[in-house]
DNA sequence: TGGATATTGGGACTATCGTTCAGGTAATTT
DNA sequence: AAATTACCTGAACGATAGTCCCAATATCCA
């Protein structure tokens, strides 16, 4: 049984001992995912990954679904927090912006390249999977709820945008560098995203 | 073994009898990826929805990879033709360009929602996968090579923001109508499109 | 026509999968 | 301290996976 459905002793906060584990075991899945991607996900896999026995796996989880589900809920705010940067970037930096925002496509596409591959496969499970939508959708929401109405058009093509050059740049053979990338995002930045 | 691997009687093109069923292989393999997903895809359900024993397939494809290479490259084309109408849109339409692009990224997004899956997961499968790369960069090369050269910074916005929408689209539980697109696709064209 | 070869198709072997279960340990409450 | 409950874990079950093998068949060149 999992340990949300029954058993709680007393006050909420109480079953402690057991929201480590499921920290770790989603960690463990978002590193078996950047490794091997969604397909690599099984119970064992995970388990070997983060060090645990198999069983570990589908007590905290009943299913492999609803730990698909955990690690998109938990990988959506990191998305987040790092699209927020990039609208910080062209507020605050303003002519600097496109190098700013240059720089850290570069990176996701670079160093964190297994990462970005990762919240992508998981973004595409979720238009597959009505059950993981919510949590896909949560941190676009977020980003369109925190820019004026009457930006909200500039806003989209300035998020598509970057989700276009994400999924492009990750099929290049070598990452792309900042340099090449950055005339790109001023023209984007010149039309769309100069009023956010 | 593998029709290539062994056994050509003579010169090449002898063996046309096993290239309809490799054709019929590949189109039941883009089916069960439209309808399940990559993950559907195992030699066995392919055979079951072409109608053919499960051996047939692993006698034409050795390998699972080697039936998904096959795929996406046949699939490629189509996905160019596809972004292909989009441009011409564009070039012949004029004023009414953003009308009509919405509509198709709508008709993407709802008649053709299988489809488009499928082609993204391809996509991304090759982002993982290297020896996919060149099928699937194919189409982006084919649509940048045809523009002219001054334009190339403000065609890849638009591309990129296509795909992103695209994508974006996928995670909604309703298909985006063809009206809430518009005013987006419009904003794009004013500034990245209207010169190509 | 006859032999060589490409193709078909049914079945089977082995590995791995998701999931379950039963028995154990550790913490928490009374 | 005793009991209750969350938590852990090794083993196992049934299902399905990829791939292979071998006999049967269709096709083609000599």
């Amino acid at each position: 049984m999992s340990p949300r459905s029954g058993a709680r002793s007393g006050v909420d906060g109480r079953k402690v001992r057991g929201e480590k584990r499921r920290a770790e075991i989603i960690e463990a899945t978002l590193r078996v995912i950047e490794r091997d991607g969604v397909a690599g996900v099984t119970h064992r896999t995970v388990a070997s990954e983060a060090g645990i026995p198999t069983a570990s796996t589908t007590y905290h989880f009943a299913t492999l679904d609803e730990l698909l589900i955990a690690t998109l809920l938990t990988g959506a705010k990191d998305m987040a927090t790092e699209v927020y940067w990039m609208i910080d970037h062209v507020r605050s930096h303003g002519r600097r912006a496109a190098a700013e925002i240059a720089a850290l496509i570069a990176h996701a596409l670079g160093p964190q390249r297994g990462r970005t591959m990762a919240e992508y496969e998981l973004y595409l499970l979720a238009a597959r999977r009505p059950s993981l939508r919510p949590a896909a959708r949560r941190w676009l929401d977020v980003l369109t709820s925190m820019v004026r109405h009457d930006d909200e058009v500039a806003f989209r093509v300035f998020l598509a945008a970057i989700d276009g050059l994400l999924i492009q740049g990750l099929i290049d053979d070598e990452s792309p560098r900042a340099a090449d990338l950055e005339p790109v995002i001023a023209a984007l930045l010149r039309s769309a995203g100069q009023s956010s």
